[in-house]
RNA sequence: GGCUAGGUGGCAGAGUGGUUAUGCAGCGGCCUGCAAAGCCGUACCACGUCGGUUCGACUCCGGCCCUAGCCUCCA
């Protein structure tokens, strides 16, 4: 198992500290908004990781954190005159929502910062005792980046051209422009917890820092997040980890890409965010996790709704072959060695850093087996592929409906289209196809098709549903 | 300005020093009243640009152009 480290810059083969046993922590979210679809990259890549370690055999201990307390929360909760506890419980009610909506495999603890305050405080008073912290005018508590030799190790960066490139506006209190809150004190109104340092709260990088290591200790195997936490997010968690406990923090840095709208990065700054609810309202999650999964992590995504149909559409393909080779049908052969160097080759993919575009196209490889086998009257092998198939399937988080199921899956109707009348058209043409008026039927299915439903006539009835994208009106 | 990634066929997206990526779309066929869905088959002188190395480069090296990101809260 290779992944790729951003602390080195390359691949490495993943040495577990413990043999058989991987701690993973990675950034969840500050909960003070809905999830987007950022938020949901995330997820996914990291419900991947785990995925797929646990299939390889690792007892894999996966930690995502919560922030509860910042100052977006506290800004939103002044905002909306709201209380900052039922503002952080719905955002992370709301967050499980869509993560079980995606599939998500939650996490083995979640652990939230308010509730780790005595770690918090613990860590800061050893950066003080060690001399890599110190109380500004005001009261804030500080870190010294200076003090810290490694400092920019993560980044890539020196302080020297930090500081050459900086916008941050220099507070005459610091010791240096770079240095970091890790204990701010109260301001009315504000919540607070008391400290050796007075009322105050965390800043925002020590509790990943308190809470990885009080979940997986000192030191531990990968630390994950979004890209755009590697600095100074991870930069400063490294430099207060390893200042306090004058060991490595975390062996392997993973960072997932980022989502892109139009070209740009998509993020609550630049007001460009699709939230996760909204998006599978319109498509199916499986569809949007085929979607993130089928480009590789580190890459830029970009969104895009024919993408997602896209998704769906591969993703039907896979199901239908699960679906009609579903059926045991005689005395399978002990085991079918030409299976084995398929499934290999989709775990080499796995294997070399999460490589799961790859891995999908040799999903694909054996889909198009199973179907030739099919053909060739080779059904129990056709049935052995199906199997096989949906096990490959499982890291990833696909097939994992029934496959009837996913065919019938319907997008909610836009606000503009009303069932009742779409319903009473699609019988108006029934009616007229009885009576073998083909003219009168085509022109209902005109009318329908640019409003942008699609009709599907079978045996055992019309089926009809809507496909964004599609007719006249949008 | 400093630092990071990238530039692949209509779209998306892997990979490799000389051999088919893969999916979607397209095209042809079957099916259908006609469609849609499904099934079968299938084209595409694809590798930003200019040089270099090599018997041979899309794949290695160098310059150039372009894009995105970080240097500020952000998954």
């Amino acid at each position: 198992m290779q992944i790729y480290n951003s602390l080195s810059g390359h691949k490495e083969k993943l040495v577990p500290i413990e043999p058989g046993r991987i701690g993973l922590y990675v950034c969840g979210i500050t909960a003070y908004d809905d999830c987007h679809l950022g938020h949901a990259r995330m997820m996914v890549t990291f419900d991947m990781v785990v995925r797929f370690l646990r299939m390889e055999g690792y007892a894999v201990h996966y930690v995502r954190n919560i922030t509860d307390i910042d100052d977006k929360i506290i800004a939103r909760a002044k905002k909306e005159d709201r209380d900052i506890g039922s503002i952080v419980e719905d955002c992370i009610q709301s967050m499980h929502k869509d993560a079980q909506a995606l599939g998500i495999v939650a996490p083995d603890e979640e652990p939230r910062a308010t509730l780790h305050m005595n770690e918090i405080i613990t860590l800061i008073q050893q950066l003080m005792n060690k001399g890599y912290a110190y109380q500004q005018a005001q009261g804030d508590v500080l870190y010294s980046v200076r003090r810290f030799a490694d400092y920019g190790k993560l980044s890539g960066k020196t302080l020297d051209s930090l500081r050459a490139g900086a916008r941050v506006e220099v507070d005459p209190n610091k010791k240096d422009p770079l240095d970091f809150v890790l204990w701010k004190k109260a301001r009315p109104g504000e919540p607070a917890w008391s400290s050796p340092w007075g009322e105050g709260r965390p800043g925002w990088h020590i509790e990943c820092s308190a809470m990885s290591m009080r979940c997986l200790g000192k030191h531990f195997d990968i630390h994950g997040g979004g890209l755009d936490l590697k600095f100074p997010h991870h930069e400063n968690e490294i430099a207060q980890s390893e200042a306090a406990t004058g060991e490595i923090f975390s062996n392997i840095w993973m960072h997932n890409g980022f989502v892109q709208w139009e070209d740009e990065k998509m993020s609550k700054s630049l007001g460009n965010i699709l939230t996760i609810r909204n998006t599978v309202q319109r498509h199916h999650p499986e569809a949007v996790r085929y979607w993130i999964l089928s480009t590789h992590y580190r890459s830029p995504l970009r969104y895009d709704e024919n993408e997602l149909e896209s998704a769906r559409r591969s993703l039907a393909r896979l199901y239908q072959t699960v679906a009609a080779n579903s059926q045991e049908t005689g005395t399978s052969p002990e085991n079918d060695d030409r299976l084995a160097p398929i499934v290999e080759d989709f775990i080499d993919a796995m294997r070399d850093d999460f490589n799961t575009p790859k891995a999908i196209s040799i999903l694909f490889q054996l889909d198009r087996r199973i179907r030739q086998a099919r053909q060739d009257g080779e059904s129990d092998f056709a049935h052995q592929g199906a199997l096989a198939m949906k096990r490959l399937a499982e890291p990833l988080g696909f097939l994992r409906s029934a496959p009837d199921e996913f065919a019938a899956y319907q997008p909610g109707l836009p606000a503009h289209l009303d069932h009742e009348k779409i319903d009473a058209m699609v019988s108006g043409r029934v009616e007229a196809r009885r009576n073998k008026n083909w003219a009168r039927a085509d022109e209902l299915r005109k009318e329908l098709f640019a409003m942008g439903i699609v009709l599907e006539d079978s045996a055992t009835g019309t089926r009809w549903h809507y496909q964004p994208g599609q007719g006249t009106s949008e």
